[in-house]
DNA sequence: GACTATAAGATACGGCCGTATCTAATTAAA
DNA sequence: TTTAATTAGATACGGCCGTATCTTATAGTC
């Protein structure tokens, strides 16, 4: 008569909760998502929820690395440094697009507030990772003779990206003529190839 | 033998509040402040805070505005661009610097997710009011003869200020150093004075 | 199969959010 | 002065946060 209260454990107790995080997620939002509401639709506890993931950044992160599958970036190689750089920019944009805005503007605030996340969000923030990329794109620039100068610091590097984030921030969405207007307005110019840009 | 029960009203319970306000922001800080520990420090209810304001961030802004006399900024007239770009720098730096970083940040993270307080933080965000200020300094740059465009979109206008509030979001600090080489690596080169950096 | 370490689940806590409702003090109008 | 309109203050609500504690199911070990 009594029912069986069988328990979940491990990684399907994990995947559970994953995908009760992703589903919330789309369903209500990430402002409007709540540990509580994950644990309950997980029929679970916060408990549970709290010994894996120390707050709703890292549960998110969890379950969009988990679900929407986060490909890396290719390093463009089309010919030209400008091209390459819209290349790029599509590439983050497309990555961006799938945070469904709300969802990024979120996390970044959670970064702001507690900022160890920093590492987590490096995809999207692009410490490391943009340098491997932009750094081939600079090296074929000045191979072929666009540029001359290769070397740049981080904060010229990063650029790029905190350009793309200033954008999805402050006017909510990423058009082409915005990418465009970036990259012949600023970051050509700031790479030294003048002249060319369209 | 029963106290009088004063009650404060209008401008003077603004002001009581605001006080309060002030004091806890120095004393928490931003993250720790609580809507209900101001309205028990100002020894009101916060039913009275949340009939003026209608957040945290809103008063706390309320709060700086008052006491943290937000005087507007100067337009620089040094004589070169560059100067004037690290002059201008200079002021938002010793802005941001009276923030705190941690409030500054809270601030930023709040913007995020009501993104209307965005008009009430244009001053750090520098929509409108950046304008005003780059651009006499490149109708002067340019009759001087150290560029020649001056008709740059907003974009590129509120460059100088993404670039700052990267700077104090990622890194915490906002060195000489960091706004030397911002100038010198990338707005110089984008405003398209070419040549000498330095 | 019995025992033990581990981890899930249940429950409760104090704290804060934001809203609603009611009362009582104060001010302005009549 | 009495009356009416405001608005401060008190209280209570449901909801969530993050932590702590305790019970109980599960897995591995002897």
């Amino acid at each position: 008569m009594a029912e069986k209260k069988i328990r979940r454990r491990g990684q399907a107790l994990v995947d559970a909760i994953l995908a009760a995080t992703w589903e919330q997620l789309q369903v209500k939002g990430y402002q409007a998502l709540t540990i509580e509401g994950v644990a309950r639709a997980a029929a679970t506890t916060k408990t549970v929820l709290y010994r894996r993931w120390p707050d709703k950044a890292h549960l998110v992160l969890a379950a969009l690395s988990k679900y929407d599958n986060f490909t890396g970036y290719v390093v463009p190689d089309t010919g030209a440094l400008r091209t390459d750089l819209l290349d790029l920019m599509g590439q983050i944009a497309a990555f961006l697009e799938k945070l469904k805005g709300e969802t990024f503007r979120g996390l970044l605030a959670e970064r702001l507030q507690h900022l160890e996340l920093d590492k987590l969000m490096s995809r999207a923030n692009g410490n490391a990772a943009i340098r491997g990329i932009m750094q081939p794109m600079l090296d074929r620039a000045a191979k072929r003779g666009e540029i001359t100068r290769t070397d740049w610091p981080d904060r010229v590097i990063n650029l790029v990206g905190i350009l793309l984030i200033n954008e999805v921030v402050s006017r909510q969405e990423l058009s082409q003529a915005a990418r465009n207007e970036m990259v012949d307005d600023i970051l050509l110019p700031v790479f030294g190839q003048q002249g060319n840009s369209h």
